[in-house]
DNA sequence: AATTGGACATAACGATTGTTACGCTATTTG
DNA sequence: CAAATAGCGTAACAATCGTTATGTCCAATT
């Protein structure tokens, strides 16, 4: 019943197997699934082993936080920061990152802010986060034209439909997404341009190429 | 120490007592707070009393859920349905049951949001409730005047939002909140009507009368 | 070849969980 | 007044939790 698999080279558990391990855990069944024990044998190992990498498991949970603040805020500032100096242009790459990369799971999200409920520190973790994540739709609202008080309002507004879409777990398939984007980017942005994309590959081309080639975006 | 106060009568528990003292701390601990013995302390009781009333711990969360159910949603149904016909109306009845009423408690509605993350009936439940509040969101939007797609799309938008704010525990008095309530209902509405109204007391006399008492409200 | 130390496994400890069996008491019933 | 039952308290159960002490094995070093 011993490992003697997987080569014949000593098998190394490293902090980030044990972090990745937590990580999915915490995701599908939340705070309360991620054990010692279920943890340890998820990589087919013992509590034993477990020790030797960490103090203690609140070590471990750390860990994952900033894996979190990492991982699920990066492709965001990336995007935007890519994107120019057009405010439209900035919304539209973080929608993309939202709707059609693959590297921010919403579900980490859920379950961070879940266990924000019931750890003091991780509480703190994700309100550090989410004032930065609402600045950052601020700024780019303004960049849009809004002036300071309506930036920060739609800003909002963006940031807590996100977060209430993501918390419903919405069943949408992509394509139905893409064609609702018009909608959710008319009330959000106060612009019509996506109402000229029939298709859902028209939206997703929209968004891919960071709005029309030719002409820019529009403002009043 | 054992309980000879409180009047002479025999102490009597009723099953309303353990749902009162279980939503308690569901809302202030998080569902890993709702532990039989901090619960019989906190009733000045032992387990013993509670296996009286109840036959297992699941029969008194089955209970709490119910309880959710009701008194976190009625307060909605009925004050749109006393709103009448006008769809401002019922969105303005909406908003102040959500600003200024004290029946609906938010932090219970993310509670159940957790704790359905890991209770597969509780998210039963859940869904079946948001989709209820969905729809009636929905007919306010279409009562408005909005065609059935963007009546859908902004019921989304506004229950989204209401969810993120709710599930971001955000700190503000109630006057910031009502002095923010007319950019917010421009963006979900659609509407400039509310930013007549110059002053947080301006607001709430808003929603408690339903609107301007002489003009009602205006759609072009 | 003998020794050492890294990388675990094993097992047990105390604390805490839901649950159950049983004992007690005050009020009601006959 | 005696018996019965409602309404608990008490204590122990097995299961599970994080943690620790100790044992074990393979690889690298001397």
């Amino acid at each position: 019943m011993n490992q003697k698999d997987a080569s014949s080279a000593t098998r190394t558990l490293t902090r980030d197997d044990w972090v990745k391990a937590a990580r999915t855990v915490l995701i599908e069944k939340g705070i309360s699934g991620v054990r010692l024990r279920s943890l340890s044998e998820s990589l087919n190992a013992t509590t034993g082993a477990f020790y030797w990498q960490y103090r203690k498991l609140e070590d471990l949970l750390e860990d994952v936080r900033q894996d979190w603040a990492r991982t699920n805020s990066d492709p965001f500032t990336e995007a935007i920061e890519a994107a120019g100096p057009d405010g439209m242009r900035q919304y539209l790459a973080y929608v993309r990152v939202l709707v059609l990369d693959g590297t921010v799971d919403p579900r980490y999200d859920n379950a961070i802010r879940d266990w924000a409920h019931s750890s003091p520190r991780t509480a703190e973790v994700l309100k550090t986060i989410e004032i930065k994540r609402i600045d950052q739709l601020t700024s780019v609202f303004k960049a849009m034209g809004f002036q300071d008080k309506a930036a920060i309002i739609r800003a909002r507004v963006t940031y807590f439909h996100q977060t209430g879409y993501n918390a419903m777990q919405i069943k949408e398939t992509q394509e139905e997404r893409l064609r609702n984007l018009p909608y959710y980017a008319e009330v959000l942005t106060d612009s019509t341009v996506m109402h000229r994309l029939p298709t859902p590959d028209d939206v997703r081309n929209f968004l891919l190429t960071g709005g029309f080639p030719d002409s820019g975006v529009e403002k009043s």
